[in-house]
RNA sequence: GCCAUGGUGGCGGAAUUGGUAGACGCGCACGACUCAAAAUCGUGUUCCGCAAGGAAUGUGGGUUCGAUUCCCACCCAUGGCACCA
C-alpha cells in the first residue's frame, strides 16, 4: 500500500537519529581531509530566524553536505554574535536585561536552526556575550596592547545633545539623530584605537592570493586606498613660509597655476592671527570671514550646496620651483584639513575639481597633456580636462613622454633637487574600538590615580561585565554607574584606581570567532596550535556582501596580527569566500521596524524543511537573492512527492534502462555536480526534475539508478534522501556515501541533431549518425523539404559547425 | 559624479570558447477523475497571424554566414564610495 511522504514525521525521525549518532560532531584531531565550512554567525535578534537566514544557511549547508560526500571531513560550526546595540536598545525600552533577552533569543534560534536540518556541530557553539568567550576578546586586546598595536587618542564621535548619547554612523541620517531628529554634533572623546594602518600594505597585497569575488577584493582595495605620490614643498614669496602639497600627479606640475589650502591649515591660522599680513591688508579680513563661514557649515548644508566651489584669495603667492611661476594661494573648503597635507596644488587643465575652481575665479588654465585624439587646443570646457592618459607638452624635459613615464621622471627630478619626497598615503584609518555602550566586552584596562592606563593582568580575565548598571542614557558610558565595577578595581589594584568604562566594538568579537570554534574541549588557550594549523584557513566562508569591507578587513587584520604574535600559523583567515544574495520583501530589506519580516515557520510546518530549503534554492542563483514570494513552493512540494513515489514504487532489481536514459543519468550527474560546486542550486534542482520526468516516462528504474538519484538528492533534501536510502535498503547514512561520478563516454550519443539554417534562419532539424562527414551532412540537409523551399538562387556559402549546425547562405 | 553588477515570456529563472532563445518550475486555459470542490493526472501556453510566415533577450548602432553572448553610445535598476588631491 503506497504511503505519501510525510515530512513532519520523517524529518523529526532523521534529525533525532543524526543527533543520536553524533553525525555532525567533527573529531577535529582525527579528521584526515579537513574541510572547514563556515557561515557568518547570526545576531540573536528578537525577530527570530527569518527567511533571509534560511536563504543564507540552508544552501550553505547543502554545499557543505556535498563537500562531505566528496570525502572531506567537514566541520561546520555555528554560534552567535550576541553583543551589540539592538539588545541594549531593547533593554532601554523594556528594562529587560540584555543578557536575559539574548539568552532567550539564542535558545529560540537554536531550536529553529535545528529544524533546518543543517549539520552544525553544536558542541563547539560560541556565544560572544558569555564570559568564557569574551575573556578571549579581552585577551586579544591585551595582546594588541603588549605589541603596541593598541593606543589611546582623542577622536570625534557623533553625539546627540538631546538623547545624551553617542550614535553609530548608521543612526545618523543627514546629520540628524535617527530617533529624535536633533542635529548631531561632533564631540571629542579619548578612545582606544587598533593600528590596522600598520597592516595596510599586507592587507592589500594579500588580496591577490584569495579566492574571493573580484568585486569584494576591489572594494577592500578602495577601502585601503593606497596612493603613491609626492609631497612637494612650495615657498611662499616674500615670506619664510612653505606649504607642502601632496599630489599623485606631479607630471602635470608645469601646468600648476594656483595653490589651495584648507580652512584648517596652519598657514591660514597665521593670517587670521595677524602673524602674516598680505600686502593688501583687507584680504586678511576676507580670509577670516570665509573661514568662519566654512567652519560653520554643517554636513547637510555642504550637501545642499553641491559641488559649487567657494573660496577667497589670501594675498600670498607660492613659487613653483619647476617654472618659477608665482601661483596665487587660495583658501577653500573643498580641500580637506584632515586629508593629505591639507593643501593642494591646482592644475586646472588636468583635474576636474581644479578646473571648476579656476573657472569660478578666473585663474589661468594651462594645457600640459595632449589628448589621445591629438587635441592641443586651449582647455575651455570640463569635457576637455584630460585626467587619465596622453602625452606631455609644454613641460620642458617631460615633453613627448606618456604621463606614467613622465610621472616617474619628474618625481626623481624633484627628489633630486630636494623640493619634495615620495610618500605613500592610505585611505584606511586606524580602527576605533571604544564604544560608550553597556552590552559589549569591557576593555581590560585600569587607570592609576594619575590617569595612566595599565592592562588588566591576564589572570583576572574574564574581566567581568558588571550587572548593577542602569541602561538609561546619561551622557556617559553606562559602566560608570556600576559600584561593583569600581569597587572591584580598587580592591584589586588599590585606592584611586579606576576601570576603563568603555566596551569594545562588536566587530572585535567577530574578528576571531572562527578560531574559537576549534576548541575540542580546550578552554585554556586562545587556540590550539595544532588544530589551527590543520583546519585553518576556512575553506569556504559564506555571508552577506554588506560585510565586504568592515568585518572581512578586521578579521584579516586580526589574523595577521595573531600570526605575527606567534599565535597562529596562517595569515589569512578565509581562503574562499562567497556572498549570498539579499532576500527582500516588497523591495525592502526585511526588518522588524519596517514590519516586513517573513517567518519561515508556517512554511516549514506545512511543507517540511526539505521543501522549504529547496524552494529557496530553486528561486534563482544563490548569489542573486530576490524579492520574496511564496508562489512556486507548490512545484517543489510536488517534486518531493513525485520523487518519493517513483523511487519507492517504481524501482526494482530486474529493470534495465534504455541507453538513452542511461546517458541522461550521466549527464544529470554532471549537471548536478557542476551546479552545486558553483552554487547554482537552482539548476541542480531543475536537472533532477528533468531526470524525474524522464523516469516517469520510462515507467521503471533500476535499483542502482534509484540509489544514484538518492545520493544526488542528499545534499539538497537531506531528510527525504535518508528516508529513501533506508527504504531502498541502503547501508548507513546517505550523507556518508560517496558522491556519484559520471562516465564521460556516456555524455555523447551515437546520433546527433544538426540544425539546418538558411540565411541564419532555422528551417529544419536532421538526425545524423556521429560518423557522417561534413559533405554528407550538408548533402542531407539540402534534401530536407523545408530547406529546398528556401534555397532560391545560388548557394553562396556553406557553413558547417561540427556536431551543431549547417547554415546555407543564398 | 565615480566604481561595480545586472536588464530575457504574465512571474522566478535557463542557455555564453558566438551556433535551435525561453530548459525547469509557478501561474493561466482546456480536458480527465469527482455529485461538487480540493488534490492528482493529461494537453497547451513568448508575441502578431486562420495559416504560410514574421517579430522578439532594456534602446540605438557596429562586427559576423550567424549576436542574449563580442564592440561603441545611451537609458534604467541595484549595491558600494563620494569634493581623498
Amino acid at each position: 500500500m503506497f504511503k505519501p511522504y510525510n515530512p513532519t514525521e520523517i524529518e523529526a525521525k532523521w534529525r533525532k537519529r543524526w543527533e543520536e549518532k553524533k553525525a555532525y560532531n567533527a573529531d577535529l584531531k582525527k579528521g584526515k581531509n579537513p574541510y572547514y565550512g563556515l557561515v557568518m554567525f547570526p545576531y540573536p535578534s528578537g525577530d527570530k530566524l527569518h527567511v533571509g537566514h534560511w536563504y543564507n544557511f540552508a544552501p550553505a549547508d547543502s554545499y557543505f553536505r556535498y563537500q562531505r560526500m566528496l570525502g572531506n571531513d567537514t566541520f561546520t560550526p555555528m554560534g552567535f554574535d550576541a553583543f551589540g546595540l539592538p539588545a541594549e536598545n531593547y533593554a532601554i525600552k523594556t528594562g529587560i536585561h540584555p543578557d536575559a533577552s539574548t539568552k532567550k533569543n539564542t535558545a529560540t534560534m537554536i531550536e529553529q536552526l535545528k529544524r533546518m536540518g543543517c549539520m552544525y556541530d553544536w558542541e563547539k557553539m560560541v556565544n560572544t556575550s558569555q564570559p568564557e568567550y569574551y575573556r578571549w576578546t579581552q585577551w586579544l586586546f591585551l595582546q594588541m596592547f603588549a605589541h603596541k598595536l593598541a593606543y589611546k587618542k582623542e577622536a570625534l564621535v557623533n553625539w546627540c545633545p538631546k538623547d545624551q548619547t553617542v550614535l553609530a554612523n548608521e543612526q545618523v541620517q543627514n546629520g540628524h539623530c535617527e530617533r529624535c531628529g536633533s542635529e548631531v554634533i561632533q564631540k571629542p572623546l579619548a578612545q582606544w584605537f587598533w593600528k590596522i594602518t600598520d597592516y595596510a600594505d599586507r592587507l592589500l597585497d594579500g588580496l591577490e592570493k584569495l579566492e574571493w569575488p573580484e568585486k569584494t577584493k576591489l572594494m577592500q582595495n578602495h577601502w585601503i586606498g593606497r596612493k603613491k605620490g609626492i609631497n612637494l614643498t612650495y615657498h611662499v614669496a616674500e615670506t619664510q613660509e612653505t606649504i607642502v602639497c601632496f599630489t599623485t600627479r606631479p607630471d602635470t606640475n608645469f601646468g600648476a597655476t594656483f595653490l589651495v589650502v584648507a580652512p584648517e591649515h596652519p598657514f591660514v591660522r597665521k593670517i587670521m592671527d595677524g602673524e602674516l599680513v598680505p600686502k593688501d591688508g583687507s584680504l586678511a579680513e576676507h580670509v577670516k570671514k570665509y573661514v568662519e563661514y566654512a567652519m560653520s557649515k554643517t554636513e547637510l548644508e555642504r550637501q545642499e550646496e553641491g559641488r559649487k566651489k567657494t573660496g577667497v584669495f589670501t594675498g600670498f603667492y607660492a613659487i613653483n620651483p619647476l617654472t618659477n611661476r608665482s601661483m596665487p594661494i587660495w583658501v577653500s573648503d573643498f580641500v580637506l584639513g584632515g586629508f593629505g597635507t591639507g593643501a593642494v596644488v591646482g592644475v586646472p587643465g588636468h583635474d576636474k575639481r581644479d578646473f571648476e575652481f579656476a573657472k569660478e575665479f578666473n585663474i589661468p588654465i594651462v594645457r600640459v597633456v595632449q589628448a589621445s585624439d591629438g587635441d592641443l587646443s586651449p582647455i575651455e570646457r570640463i569635457e576637455q580636462v584630460q585626467e587619465d592618459e596622453g602625452t606631455m607638452v609644454n613641460s620642458e624635459f617631460l615633453n613627448g613622454m606618456p604621463i606614467m613615464e613622465a610621472k616617474e621622471k619628474v618625481m626623481d627630478y624633484i627628489v633630486g633637487q630636494g623640493w619634495g619626497e615620495r610618500v605613500v598615503t592610505y585611505r584606511l584609518r586606524d580602527w576605533l574600538i571604544s564604544r560608550q555602550r553597556y552590552w559589549g566586552a569591557p576593555i581590560p584596562v585600569v587607570y592609576d590615580p594619575e590617569g595612566n592606563p595599565h592592562p588588566v593582568p591576564e589572570k583576572h580575565l574574564p574581566w567581568l561585565l558588571p550587572t548593577d548598571v542602569e541602561f538609561k542614557p546619561t551622557g556617559k558610558s553606562p559602566l560608570t554607574d556600576s559600584k561593583e565595577f569600581i569597587e572591584r578595581t580598587e580592591k584589586l589594584f588599590g585606592k584611586g584606581w579606576t576601570p576603563e568604562f568603555d566596551t569594545m566594538d562588536t566587530f572585535v568579537c567577530s574578528s576571531f570567532y572562527y578560531l574559537r570554534y576549534l576548541m575540542e574541549g580546550n578552554q585554556k588557550t586562545f587556540v590550539e596550535k595544532k588544530l589551527e594549523d590543520k583546519w585553518m584557513p576556512v575553506d569556504m566562508y559564506i555571508g552577506g556582501p554588506e560585510h565586504a569591507t568592515m568585518h572581512l578587513i578586521y578579521a584579516r587584520f586580526v589574523m595577521m596580527a595573531l600570526h605575527d604574535f606567534g599565535v597562529v600559523a596562517h595569515e589569512e583567515p578565509f581562503k574562499r569566500l562567497i556572498h549570498q544574495g539579499l532576500i527582500t520583501n516588497q523591495g525592502a530589506k526585511m526588518s522588524k521596524s519596517k514590519g516586513n519580516v517573513v517567518s519561515p515557520d508556517a512554511f516549514v510546518e506545512r511543507h517540511g524543511s526539505d521543501v522549504f530549503r529547496m524552494f529557496l534554492m530553486f528561486m534563482g542563483p544563490f548569489t542573486d537573492g530576490g524579492d520574496w514570494s511564496d508562489t512556486g513552493i507548490k512545484g517543489v512540494d510536488r517534486f518531493v512527492q513525485r520523487a518519493w513515489a517513483i523511487l519507492t514504487e517504481k524501482s526494482g532489481d530486474d529493470v534495465t534502462e534504455s541507453a538513452g536514459f542511461e546517458s541522461l543519468l550521466h549527464r544529470t550527474i554532471k549537471r548536478v555536480t557542476d551546479s552545486i560546486s558553483s552554487f547554482h542550486f537552482n539548476t541542480a534542482i531543475s536537472a533532477l526534475m528533468e531526470l524525474l520526468n524522464a523516469a516517469e516516462t520510462a515507467g521503471q528504474l533500476s535499483r542502482e539508478t534509484a540509489m544514484i538519484c538518492i545520493r544526488l538528492l542528499a545534499p539538497l533534501a537531506p531528510h527525504l534522501a535518508e528516508e529513501l536510502w533506508e527504504t531502498l535498503g541502503g547501508e548507513g547514512f546517505v550523507m556518508d556515501q560517496e558522491w556519484p561520478t559520471y562516465d564521460p563516454a556516456q555524455l555523447v550519443s551515437d546520433t546527433m541533431t544538426i540544425v539546418v539554417q538558411v540565411n541564419g534562419k532555422l528551417r529544419a532539424n536532421i538526425e545524423v549518425s556521429r560518423d557522417m562527414d561534413e559533405a554528407e551532412i550538408i548533402a542531407k540537409a539540402k534534401e530536407e523539404e523545408n530547406v529546398k523551399k528556401f534555397l532560391t538562387g545560388t548557394i553562396r556559402k556553406e557553413v558547417y559547425v561540427k556536431g551543431r549546425l549547417v547554415n546555407l547562405v543564398v
